[in-house]
DNA sequence: TTGCTCCTCACGTCACGTGAGGTGGC
DNA sequence: TTGCTCCTCACGTCACGTGAGGTGGC
């Protein structure tokens, strides 16, 4: 192979599929230079360049500043290609790891909202699968400031991903005695079941009653009847954890009054099955 | 749950991992605002207003520009956020498809170039893998001009995605002959086995003789000479395919004496065992 | 000559980061 | 009062993008 094959500043730009301006960029940091300059100023990179020119773009692609690719460069040998090479590939382990995991939140979010406007505010009875979650202090008497903190440990447990996550409130209410007094009620947040500690709580998979609730909290205790009331008429026992996760809130309205928050309860079993 | 959970910009910014300064900045430009800011002009954050910055954290890290997002913002209903979540799924696809592929590079690389500085100049015999390349046109008889034009054709046709991939030259030479004035090359670039369009060759797999040569390509036909030496003395009966790859260049070294480019081509058989 | 490329400034932009300098609450 | 936070400018930075204005080759 011989060298003579070399191409102008836009024909390169062209092979490479970026601008001229981004190689006028590179030549003037000095990070990647034309291998030959005519006398005329005009600048000629060589075809062989264009590995080069792919490996710059690659690292940039992984978010690596120039700067540092420059120092790479600077000092470049085999042996530090292969240590570059072995440390940007864990990086991108966790780059796809955290792609995958909004892949995830997209498709729950689309899904979650989808089910919420595809449903009125009736009470449902539907199948529910099993889901783990992490849970905050108990709130129960707690002010706006711890509860406040609660949140944030909460959050800060979940590590430094702060993805949009599935998350909510918890309430123990007894169904029988309507004493909204005493709740204790925590905020959880829904883990991957491979989670790393432990320390986590499990929604069991079974029946449940369903209710979307239209509007904002201040209302929420009228669906929370409603909920209670279709159970004492169906004869139905429910569990005394009532799970609250807003589905459509700030993020996908403008107006407090078009939020949907899903209300759901274990249905433990049927009052009549248990007299028979 | 009430409505007084409040924290500062300096709380705030510390529950979702970011700097106060990016909290003013999406102030500044009216993305995302506090939700109260007292007559003394500190700011107020709600914690239910942390779902609503995870959801922007997480399209700015798809890289999604702020002002679209708040485009999406001006116009939020449920809907939109439907299609958002579902365009914004096919993007992180491909970025995740993007990610893989340069893994496999940065692999790829660091194993061959190991492998490099690992082995002599010497001569040896290995086991070779199936590759599946795809060709430039034929560059016999072809001049600089013409050679550009089919490497940039054959890279274009790989794809938009300019990431380095593993390239180099095949070179037809009838090792008896060592004619290499009517040699007929093309560049190659190697291709996943599943590639789309049905035009590529095969490298097929079994012995090869391997040379690594250090240096330019203007000694390159010392180690060709050296190979065939090789081959006549050990009674093998070579393909006419010889497969040039640079290993070591540009990127990895200063000095184009440092080069290393990987010679392998196939063994048919020994003449000896054709002879008994 | 026309229409294309080439070049070099110079300033713009996007998403913040970095202090400077002054104020506020316990 | 001390030490912490809060705020608002104003300018810096990173990786280019966007013309303006003039030149060069067929």
């Amino acid at each position: 192979m011989d060298n003579k094959m070399y191409l102008t500043t836009g024909e390169f730009a062209k092979l490479c599929n970026v601008s001229k301006h981004t190689l006028f960029h590179y030549n003037d940091i000095e990070i990647f230079t034309p291998n030959y300059i005519a006398d005329n100023g005009y600048c000629y990179y060589h075809v062989l360049q264009y590995d080069t020119f792919c490996t710059i773009s690659q690292l940039r692609t992984i978010g690596m500043p120039l700067g540092e690719i420059k120092t790479y460069l600077d000092n470049r040998s085999p042996q530090q290609m292969i240590e570059l090479c072995d440390k940007q590939k864990d990086i991108v382990d966790l780059q796809i790891e955290k792609l995958i995991q909004i892949k995830k939140n997209l498709s729950a979010t689309s899904n979650s909202i989808t089910q919420a406007i595809m449903t009125d505010d009736n009470i449902y009875i539907k199948h529910q699968p099993i889901e783990y979650l992490s849970l905050s202090n108990d709130l129960l008497n707690a002010d706006d400031y711890q509860m406040t903190l609660a949140f944030g440990e909460l959050m800060r447990s979940a590590g430094s991903t702060n993805f949009r996550n599935v998350s909510g409130m918890i309430h123990r209410i007894d169904p029988l005695q309507k004493n909204n007094d005493i709740n204790h009620c925590w905020f959880y947040l829904q883990m991957n079941c491979n989670n790393q500690n432990g320390d986590h709580t499990i929604k069991p998979d079974g029946e449940y009653l369903i209710a979307y609730h239209h509007g904002g909290y201040e209302s929420l205790n009228k669906t929370y009847e409603k909920i209670i009331a279709y159970a004492n008429t169906s004869n139905l026992v429910l569990n005394e954890w009532f799970y609250e996760e807003m589905v459509v809130g700030d993020w996908s309205t403008t107006n407090s009054n078009d939020y949907i928050i899903k209300v759901s309860v274990q249905i433990i079993c049927s009052k009549v099955s248990i007299k028979i």
